[in-house]
DNA sequence: CGACTTTGACCGGCGC
DNA sequence: GCGCCGGTCAAAGTCG
């Protein structure tokens, strides 16, 4: 109801064509990354285009940076001041992630305080028991009513302060800047928009045009053009690329292939005693936004 | 009083 | 076809 019908708005007819024309261009801001690599070849199809688009845009872990984490895992494991291990488990070794549902299953660490925030506002949508799990599954949405990201946590069954979330979908409104209006309304935000909302979602339009993005990203949207406000986000060193494009998606497979830079974003977060001026003490749901969330969760 | 969470009901997929 | 189970919805409850 609420999701519109469940048809992803990224991939309405205007905004393919206008996503097309962005993949096609290899200046488009949208796909310069490190990471990507786009393929100068011709599109043929619009599936190969949605599937270009998608790993692109999703920029996923690939089957190298699997096996890149695998090892540096069992690096950092022996490290005695090591706290943090990425765990990646699950159907992510989809090749091309080429469907929206890919999923990401991460095992974090949480802290006392139960911080997992990984920067996106969600809103927790349903709780379920699990059979043959003492613990239940918390269900959350990501706020922004233009986006289908969802994810599912729960604690682990083997390690009490582990928590296993599970990503689904894409927060793709972090470009949602550049895309085209949606049903010819004007270029401005959700809150311009004059029919009811979900109260959540009114609630949220009071947000900056940075609506639902990651707190650095609004955090350097407020500090244009200064691509060296990543570093001082938080200490987070983030490389620019990652920390423009915001995405949780992006950041776990950079953590992944820079544990050095896992290790102080893991001192930052991980000090849960000492960091309770970075992450106070949270609602219920500790792992939905707050004002001053850390935007790094512990990966363990 | 608004924002947010909780929780039971409902629904659809899947296996038997 | 039936029951189980996971995922979602939405009314009720809670909190600040």
């Amino acid at each position: 109801m609420e999701e519109g019908g469940e048809k992803h708005d990224w991939v309405d007819d205007d905004s393919q064509e206008e996503l097309v024309r962005e993949l096609l261009d290899e200046e488009s801001p949208f796909f310069l990354r490190s990471q990507g690599t786009i393929q100068p070849k011709a599109i043929t199809s619009e599936e190969e285009v949605s599937k270009q688009l998608v790993s692109n845009v999703y920029s996923g872990p690939r089957i190298e940076d699997i096996e890149n984490a695998l090892s540096s895992v069992s690096n950092w494991k022996d490290q005695p001041q090591q706290t943090t291990r990425l765990v990646w488990t699950n159907s992510m070794l989809e090749r091309n992630l080429s469907k929206i549902e890919s999923k990401y299953t991460l095992k974090v660490r949480s802290c006392g305080n139960g911080m997992a925030d990984d920067g996106y506002k969600w809103r927790k949508y349903g709780q379920k028991s699990i059979k043959n799990s003492p613990n239940p599954r918390s269900y959350y949405k990501c706020t922004n009513p233009r986006c289908n990201a969802k994810k599912q946590v729960e604690k682990s069954r083997d390690e009490a302060d582990t928590l296993i979330i599970t990503y689904e979908g894409l927060h793709l409104h972090f470009v949602d800047p550049y895309f085209p209006p949606l049903n010819d309304q004007p270029f401005q935000h959700d809150n311009n928009e004059p029919t009811k909302k979900p109260r959540k979602a009114i609630s949220e339009s009071g947000e900056s045009r940075a609506f639902g993005l990651p707190q650095t990203m609004q955090i350097q949207e407020a500090t244009t053009n200064n691509i060296n406000s990543a570093v001082s986000l938080e200490g987070c060193p983030c490389p620019q690329e990652v920390a423009s494009e915001g995405l949780l998606e992006d950041m776990v497979p950079w953590i992944i292939r820079n544990p050095f830079h896992n290790n102080i974003i893991s001192s930052n977060s991980t000090s849960c005693s000492s960091s309770q001026t970075r992450s106070p003490p949270v609602s219920p749901s500790s792992l939905s936004w707050s004002p001053n969330y850390n935007p790094w969760p512990v990966f363990i």
